[in-house]
DNA sequence: TATGAATGAGCTTTCATTCAT
DNA sequence: GATGAATGAAAGCTCATTCAT
């Protein structure tokens, strides 16, 4: 799919791949650094030490180059924002814990790359390719809410998961974003309480332990 | 002294005014159909009906244009997402449709040129002017939602108004935003009515209205 | 011949006389402070306080206004190179004093608008109507200095007096441009007085008056 | 680090080094024949049988251009100036025959490239990089007169050296390029043996060989 | 196969000049 | 006549991509 009809190399041999690999975090770097527009094949070229040649051998276009970058960091970025928790990590945790640890999982996420990232969230909307790809990530990250919700399908007073999982997504992403890309000034640690609030209130029945409600958090 | 000062026309005539505004409305639907980076001066000229060099009498630069397209759309995206409640409408309404109802004007808000909006999103991180801009929006429509909390000071559960208000904006702003453009499949009513149920269970106290929860919006 | 085909307007009317003079002496200052390529027809008609429409009408070219001001220029210069020894005043003056007064005349006309003159200079190579006026200039300027060596044919000791006036106009005129434009570190006056004993010491028979060479000077 | 050196191609390969001479040379006759200003990128690129592209890779500004070019031809100019007497030929020369040819190396200088070197002189006083290369060159041609000065230092009527050889390079200099450049009329070779005369006398002290003055030019 | 020189369409911006009002 | 809005050719420069060596 990626190859079109030009001859970039399939890469069989290792060091083949670990070059292909090596364009690929020094793209990254680069994107993230000066912008999509403000970064040209040359200076990659260079920056990786090959050729511009030798690139378009491995990349039969610069946005076939920008689709592979993006997915790496797509799954280091999932990976990031699932994988502390490995799903029985909650044991003895009071609820709003467990969601205040979600989203620092999802903050820990945002510290990766946040530069490329938000350069890229651009295409997201005008690329379908781009888009494509994003919205796999968000599928997987919906899916993995919602089986933490299924975890603790009995305290829950909502009744549509997959709703209720969209939303609590939304909230997460954006207050999330803002806080590490938009406001350095207002108290990030206050606003991540909120939030964690504001999704545990809204999942769970009311129970003894959160009756006092933010108190104990302020 | 230096006369450097770049001679952009002051328009004076009632035709030069039409044809200022003309301009941005064209270049708003131009960026909003190919990308900020898709559109050049040429094509701006050509669609509003003018040569390039009228187009540069009016504009000293592209960049200028771009900062009074977003402007003026800011203007009238904030116009939207504020004015339909006129912070006395809110009477007779229990607090979810409150809530509801601003969901909803936040939704219009976002109907307005959404794609030349999402074009823009991405300069808010790159460009300090459309920060800027973007950032003087965001502090009136967090100020909108505070004068809503102080409206009902004594219903609510929260006690840092500030923060509750930044939560809530984020997480009206990406679900919003997430319904608008990326995801047609999901059912959006169903979707708003859980972010309307998020918001007002975490803001509100419970009262017998709320009870029980969910069951009468789906 | 300055009016190609275009209906430039012949100012009969006393009001446009003046108008036209003004353009004149408003694009020269002008030219001196921006360069000629530094200034554009629009800026020329904004300080005269005409409008663009109206300079055009006044001068159907660009051209032909460079024309006007180097000719103004020229005449201006030449007055201040020549007016100030009305041919008689030499009497009494020792050879050496009257050719120093001759250089300083040079260099007064120099101080007048040197700006203007140096950016115009170029031109008198590349622009065959520049070149016939400058020329004409320089014609005027030799036979200024023929009249003198006349004025003194017994005392020479030079036979070819229109070789003479070439070589001593050339050295004249290089040094004090230089003197003037281009090296402001230099001691000026030693140079000028360097200047004036070399001219004397070529043109005059050697006399008593001038025996002691350089000591009466310095 | 921010990289922004541009990426102007550092020739290996002798073709490079070739193209750029190549690029050089054309560059040099076209600002000659058509000035600074009437010569573009485009047309320096096609006379010189490459692409904008190639070109731009070469020099990464047209300035940068200017500037070897004329480097180049300031250090042409300077060796025929003063390349052909060797500071010893001069035995057995009489004074104002060694005078001659340096007048001669003078002309012979301004005979390589007038064109050019004319188009290049007004740059002189309004860039500071020209200024720069014609000021250094300047002093190497002072400092070759005041070697040559030294030369003959007991038989100098004049005692200020320095000021000395100012005011002949500026006579000299001027005489010699209005024989090239102004007036092919006049007799030129007339011209050029009263320069030698006027410095030959003004320099020297007066001895028997040079007492019957111009009868053994004329 | 690797290199990097070369291509050239395309972009932003300027400005002498015209002409409808 | 006067105005200044409009024209559009032309300039400097960039960069994804190709291809001779």
């Amino acid at each position: 799919m990626t190859d079109k009809r030009k001859n970039t190399r399939v890469p069989k041999q290792k060091r083949a791949v670990e070059t292909r690999r090596h364009i690929i975090q020094v793209a990254k770097a680069l994107f993230a650094r000066k912008g999509l527009h403000g970064t040209n094949s040359r200076e990659i070229a260079a920056e990786a030490g090959i050729s511009v040649g030798a690139f378009y051998s491995y990349f039969s276009d610069k946005k076939v180059l920008l689709l592979e970058v993006l997915k790496l960091h797509l799954e280091q970025f999932l990976l990031r924002a699932v994988s502390q928790e490995k799903m029985g990590v909650f044991d003895g945790l009071g609820k709003k814990e467990i969601i205040g640890n979600i989203v620092r999982s999802a903050i820990d996420a945002y510290d990766h790359s946040p530069e490329f990232h938000r350069e890229t969230l651009v295409l997201r909307y005008s690329d379908p390719d781009v888009k494509r790809l994003y919205d796999e990530a968000k599928a997987l990250e919906l899916n993995y809410i919602l089986s933490i919700l299924n975890l603790f399908r009995d305290d829950l007073r909502i009744e549509n998961l997959e709703a209720a999982a969209f939303v609590v997504h939304g909230a997460m992403e954006r207050t999330v974003h803002s806080t590490q890309f938009l406001t350095p000034d207002i108290n990030r640690e206050l606003v991540l309480d909120e939030l964690a609030d504001m999704i545990s209130t809204y999942l769970f029945k009311p129970s003894q332990e959160d009756t006092d409600g933010l108190s104990t958090l302020s």
